[in-house]
DNA sequence: CTGAAAGCGCTAACAC
DNA sequence: GTGTTAGCGCTTTCAG
């Protein structure tokens, strides 16, 4: 067994509440008692119990993450910053994979509760409300990343969706490009976001939006792989495609090549988020970056903040998209866009 | 506050040890005390503490994960099937990232150990034996997956490497390549057996070792870029390198469009692993297959009969890898063979 | 400065 | 069947 307290306490001849403050730094302690316990927890190799001491009312030490998918680059991404972060300031962190399923979301909450986590960050898709204002009635602090939920007073930090997908919809326009369709994940808040951002940008170029350009699918490979090619199977197929995030831009690309497209040459494909996905691919992914390893690192400093009581009111922070121009988008040529006219 | 088991009692008119008894079904209790105190339980919303019951001797139904870099596929691949059926046989996971360094590795197991997790597993590239030793010990179960120690006796779950290897090298020598380099991964366990199966592949084939065409690289794409690169301004270029896993394929891939060489007509290379990268990459990865997903959960079923007793003894899995065809490989063409013999 | 003692929420004998 | 009680390992008053 390990050694506790009291083995120490016995080996050092002083009281466990010595032993105590010793290890937590506080209350006054002789230096020659301190130096002798400090000797006696090494000799012993002597690792205090996070269990009893969180039992006393101190923390677990512990947040929890809850995320959709952790095969998804942008979440592990997200999460490998996060558990960076929470490790540099001494906490642990216990991933939940909720697989979009509202049945897990409940279970992993109630799980985090009974393990008397200390804080808990949900990332995005995230569906029901009901379940973060009962933690917050609770009084644990929640954080909440990749997504903004308004009509919740939560710390967020979160990228300004509806810019990113205006800017990327503005951009293939800049391009010369007029028929751009558009292939978002279902059921997710950050998505109808860059959707809305996609028809503003549509509108103000004074292009038509046509809901049939706008395909909702299952954040897959595959699934965009076929609304893609439903898309390039109309009778005037869109040369430009905005996926909602970079597994759906390469399903795109897949049905692109499927169709003998080149891209850029004949086809342009922007994506969104800007993972090792958008570099690694053939050709490399013109994408919206939201600042990932910067977002994990500041949801966990701030939910951190939160629980040791160290912030005054609720950070929303709303960080900036930026356009990355790589080499899947292009100018539409001419010979296309008599085509298309 | 949330309720405690004091207030269950208190409301119910029953002892706290009742209470205790319907929560873990265990006792004899009668019919309608129990039911009783089952519906005050779900009136107060009451959730026993995991903590409190952790310091009485029971579980904290909590595992540790040790892996070296979530960011990349194959690791977070294997973790989000860890933590699926962690979560399906009651337990949660706490992941740490190694990223390599041995005072991670040291800090992390020390943190589990406070934190009184029940088991822990360790992914590839565990360096310091002595630490694993240790927790031993100290009677805490671990498990392996994705290398093996033979020189400890552990529970482990394996792909045999050396098969991968050899496999992958005789599948490149089978179309004719007889000039065949391999770029490995630095430092892990598992890429010395890829290499070794590697070396005797070439050699029953009648080719010959040739040391600088092994290269050992860190495990990025950068990395393989450039030894690849290094590889291809040689006198005599390899046609095909076998790459120690898929982000060092993708590496590979890029110097070789680099080059102007086409994959699979001028050039081809196999991966390992087989993770979403081998799909999604253009031209599709041919790779030596781990089957990931089953790994995962394997290694979480045997760690998690070790801490509930139920293994008679230690478990060593190694599970075979297989060839996955895809189009990044092709017979060497009479004209390429010209110039390399 | 140091120690005695109460208590955190729960489990597990052992009584009744 | 149900309740009493002694811990689990630690923190924290409060005395001394």
């Amino acid at each position: 067994m390990q050694p506790t307290i009291y083995d120490v306490a016995k080996k050092a001849g002083v009281s466990i509440a010595t032993v105590s403050k010793v290890i937590n730094n506080n209350g006054r302690i002789g230096k020659d008692t301190r130096k002798k316990v400090i000797k006696i927890m090494e000799e012993l190799n002597y690792q205090p119990s996070v269990v009893a001491s969180a039992l006393t009312g101190k923390r677990t030490e512990t947040i929890g993450v809850l995320i959709p998918d952790l095969t998804n680059p942008f979440f592990s991404e997200i999460t490998a910053s996060m558990e960076e972060r929470a490790h540099e300031l001494g906490f642990s962190v216990v991933i939940c994979s909720t697989n979009d399923s509202e049945e897990k979301e409940a279970k992993y909450i109630s799980l985090l509760l009974r393990k008397k986590v200390d804080g808990c960050i949900l990332a995005s898709r995230f569906k029901q409300v009901g379940l973060i204002e009962n933690m917050v009635k609770q009084g644990i602090p929640v954080a909440l990343t990749g997504q903004d939920i308004p009509s919740l007073n939560l710390n967020t930090v979160s990228v300004d969706d509806y810019k990113g997908g205006y800017k990327a919809t503005a951009y293939l326009g800049s391009l010369g490009h007029k028929n751009i369709a558009m292939i978002a994940e279902k059921n997710a808040r950050s998505s109808e976001e860059r959707i809305k951002g996609y028809v503003d940008a549509m509108n103000e170029m004074g292009l038509p939006v046509d809901e049939a350009l706008i395909r909702e699918v299952k954040p897959t490979v595959a699934g965009a792989k076929q609304a893609a090619e439903e898309l390039l199977s109309l009778h005037v197929p869109p040369t430009a495609i905005f996926a909602g995030n970079e597994i759906l831009a390469i399903g795109v690309s897949q049905a692109a090549r499927a169709f003998q497209l080149d891209i850029p040459n004949d086809f342009s494909v922007i994506g969104f988020d800007n993972t090792l996905l958008a570099t690694i691919c053939d050709p490399p992914l013109t994408t919206i970056a939201q600042p990932i390893e910067q977002m994990g690192r500041q949801i966990v400093d701030i939910l951190i903040s939160e629980i040791n009581n160290k912030l005054d009111y609720k950070q929303r922070i709303m960080l900036p998209p930026e356009l990355v121009i790589r080499q899947s988008t292009k100018e539409l040529s001419v010979e296309n866009g008599l085509v298309n006219d």
